[in-house]
DNA sequence: TTAATATATCGCAATGATACGATTAATGTT
DNA sequence: AACATTAATCGTATCATTGCGATATATTAA
């Protein structure tokens, strides 16, 4: 059928998958690299940094703002991108809640 | 087209990208929650505690065990799953060195 | 050997994701 | 006002993902 069955999973098990879910594209891990190296907002110049047309960074750019995990604000003729920091920190702290659980099984059991 | 352009990104970005792929489904967040909670090996009834088809649950354990992240021994009639432990640290480690980074830009700057 | 049980794979249908050219919208410049 | 610049959106093509019934495969039990 093509479509996930969202409502018979928990809320939990949903928010780690979307979190995922935006990170699940090499275009997206190189915009959230470029912010955070650039130490400040990124005014314009994003779509000479990937590898891809204009469209397509907009549209990546909408998922990331999706989930508002980056913000954009309006300058002038171009939109300054920033990484929100809170939800910067969530994004991290569901991921690492769900691998701070130790794997109990060993090499040896089975 | 809806190819990814793998080729035009870093070796780490789709790295990222690949693992993150793997947890953007909430049956396969379940499959792992399990698999972490049970506290050893799971033979046999992962499909009962899935709200899926047989097939469908399948196709999830295959793709966990496409990038390494479960591995799987025949038992009997039955195969006994199991995180495998040094992916499991290695893919936290990934995200973990991504999100390490600091949000450097603040509510201010934009 | 035959039957039962459990898992994997096949084939198909429906939806989602990716990519880009073309167009639109908004702002700044002349 | 007219033009230039920048980003968002639209339309479309293509491939990927999700889901499941049906079937194949493998092992155990009778």
């Amino acid at each position: 059928m093509g479509v996930t069955k969202t409502q018979n999973f928990t809320q939990e098990q949903n928010q780690v998958a979307t979190y995922a879910k935006a990170l699940a594209h090499p275009a997206r891990i190189a915009i959230l690299q470029y912010l955070l190296k650039k130490q400040t907002c990124i005014c314009g110049d994003l779509v000479e940094e990937l590898p891809l047309a204009q469209a397509t960074v907009s549209q990546h750019l909408k998922e990331l703002k999706a989930i508002g995990l980056i913000k954009g604000t309006v300058e002038g003729t171009s939109v300054c991108y920033c990484i929100d920091q809170h939800k910067w920190e969530e994004v991290r702290d569901v991921l690492l809640n769900l691998f701070s659980s130790p794997v109990a099984c060993q090499d040896s059991c089975c």
